[in-house]
DNA sequence: TTGGTTTATTACCATTTGTTAAATTTAATC
DNA sequence: GATTAAATTTAACAAATGGTAATAAACCAA
């Protein structure tokens, strides 16, 4: 709970009634490797918070290929934006690539009211979805200007401890490559 | 100016104070093709509503190349949102690529003391920028899982009218391939 | 209309990436 | 530690895309 109660106090001045209304609304819950929180095809009504190890969201094609949205590590949140916000079922499945802890909020009941009790927080809220924005279009941007070697590069970069967590296809699929690319990537890199 | 309050009288209820508020911080520009709005590492204080033609955001890669992050026609909002939100100086180009209308609205007079005067209108913001994630998001998964054909088809659906404006090679650098490739998508499609 | 410029198409070849499959390595289980 | 399973790497070939350049078409200005 410490931990998100120092991300919150990073962005806005964290008060004991603040912290005890997220308390409140809040669910610890240790998950492990293999853990699904979000399927295809279910309501979403729950965010999540990461405080140890290494979720990702991805959604199926077609062709039952998987293609990953987003990594969540340490301080990341992480569910089905998409559903959320327009107010539909899931698309992307959500699920632990390690054992992991992170702390659960309904959207309703959760966030919502803590939005309409704390302005500030709401207020903030509109810089994190910014801050959202800002990253998606780098990340759009990344793949249209780089080559998937400089894609890689980068995506190390963004997250130096991923190989811990992720296997190769996790981050093809991020990438937008398949996983022998990848590897063909990783060899020519050394 | 009817536009605009066509545009925002569909999201929220448009009182006459906020009619006159908007009209005082808005000037309306006709410009032509080929007119530069936004400079790469210029201050950037301005958003534009588009009323009429297209107007397009680019970057530029290390080897000159161009990078389409986005098409405004009618009734859009286009400037550079990285800079903006970041305070930071421009890395995008916003030009016309027809004759055009738009609306200008300085962020720091204009569009926040609308949003300080209008809590109403602060809030709808943050559904237009969970919209604006939304878009960003589908645009990545697209990227990742469709073709480049398919994302050709995508994109004249999401964009009937484009062709009306936009050259060969604006369409390819927003799809993330040559303009030779789009060429030849084209000739196969038909 | 003409001539010049820009844009689009096509062709050819090089490079990259995908596909399929096998071999190797790593991890997991008993 | 031996066995099995899972993940990664490598290889060979096919398909898609990029780069360069030539040609054709469209557009614009005098």
């Amino acid at each position: 709970m410490e931990q998100l109660f120092d991300y919150i106090s990073k962005r806005i001045e964290l008060t004991a009634e603040i912290k005890d209304f997220t308390q409140s609304i809040s669910t610890i819950k240790k998950l492990k490797k293999g853990d699904v929180l979000i399927k295809e095809n279910q309501i979403v009504n729950k965010t999540y918070f990461v405080t140890e190890g290494c979720l990702r969201s991805y959604v199926f094609d077609n062709f039952g290929k998987e293609h990953t949205l987003q990594f969540a590590l340490k301080n990341n949140w992480i569910s089905d934006y998409i559903a959320i916000f327009n107010n539909e079922k899931s698309s992307q499945t959500v699920e632990c690539i390690s054992n992991s802890t992170v702390i659960e909020i309904s959207i309703s009941e959760g966030i919502d009211s803590i939005f309409l009790r704390f302005p500030k927080i709401e207020s903030n809220q509109k810089k994190n979805l910014e801050r959202n924005i800002i990253s998606l279009q780098k990340r759009i941007l990344n793949q249209l200007q780089l080559t998937s070697l400089d894609r890689y590069k980068y995506f190390l970069k963004q997250y130096p401890e991923i190989e811990k967590y992720a296997l190769n296809y996790h981050i093809a699929s991020y990438l937008g490559i398949t996983q022998q690319s990848l590897s063909r990537i990783r060899a020519s890199y050394k």
